[in-house]
DNA sequence: ATTTGGTGTAAAACTAAATATTACAGGAGG
DNA sequence: CCTCCTGTAATATTTAGTTTTACACCAAAT
């Protein structure tokens, strides 16, 4: 799975914040139960989304707030805090072509310019959905 | 590695039949040398190949040819061949998300929307390209 | 018809990556 | 100064991908 899970769980407790985080303080044990992931994977998670400047947590007391309008949170930036490189992870280049071969000399920048318009197609696609989109489906679901 | 590099070896197994494949018989063999995996591997990317109707495999005697025309021959259809349900696999969903919450319980729904509209930019993107490119890409270098 | 060089596929062994668990140091606030 | 929380490192554990081994079966050449 690469996009990671972690990615969904991310969304999850973003949109747990936003929804709950008013009513009480937002732990990663609270977040746990939730989730369904394990309490040191939150911490991860929202270590991660604090670097991005997406939340805040409070030290030593705890609980998370979220730390920017919905509308800049987009798919790509949650993915991207997640797993800097997920992008260049998407698709895999086999490591050891023959550099005997014509073919297994140049594949890798054959290969190279049009693996580029994927990740590039891929990126947009992921800029494009914020969690406001997600909130409002959540709100439409509920 | 999400797309996996098997579709790079088969794009890679495609270059080579296409454009050494009329000067010699073109076995697992071969290409396990050109592409540097194993040739038990390349036999399943060419049986997959296959099945997609992309190309031909002499059974006993050996030797791969093409099966149809390089502009019909698009990413999707190799990643596809090689790995049916790779775009289900892209972006995982964590599973035991707690049906307690009103967040875990509905989660998995509110994601689905997203995540669909994602899955279908990358297949359009896939579908963009075509071995025809890349052959001339391959040219281009040479 | 037998030999040679190839395919197809299953099963086992190995390797690597993702994930969960344990453990503990350190902070904030009552 | 005690309690509840975070941050992070180190260590399992699980899971997925990959390679290797093995062998039945096929076709063409001799």
């Amino acid at each position: 799975m690469h996009i990671s899970t972690k990615c969904s769980v991310a969304i999850h407790c973003l949109v747990f914040i936003h929804e709950y985080g008013g009513q009480q303080k937002v732990t990663s044990e609270l977040l746990s139960l939730s989730t369904g992931s394990n309490p040191v994977t939150i911490r991860n998670i929202l270590s991660a989304l604090k670097k991005e400047g997406i939340l805040c947590v409070k030290f030593g007391t705890g609980g998370a707030t979220l730390n920017c309008p919905l509308s800049e949170i987009t798919l790509y930036r949650i993915c991207k805090a997640i797993e800097p490189d997920f992008l260049s992870k998407l698709i895999g280049v086999h490591a050891m072509p023959s550099p005997l071969c014509p073919v297994g000399k140049n594949i890798h920048v054959v290969l190279d310019s049009s693996y580029k318009k994927i990740k590039e197609d891929l990126f947009e696609s992921l800029q494009k959905i914020t969690m406001e989109d997600i909130i409002d489906d959540y709100h439409h679901l509920l």
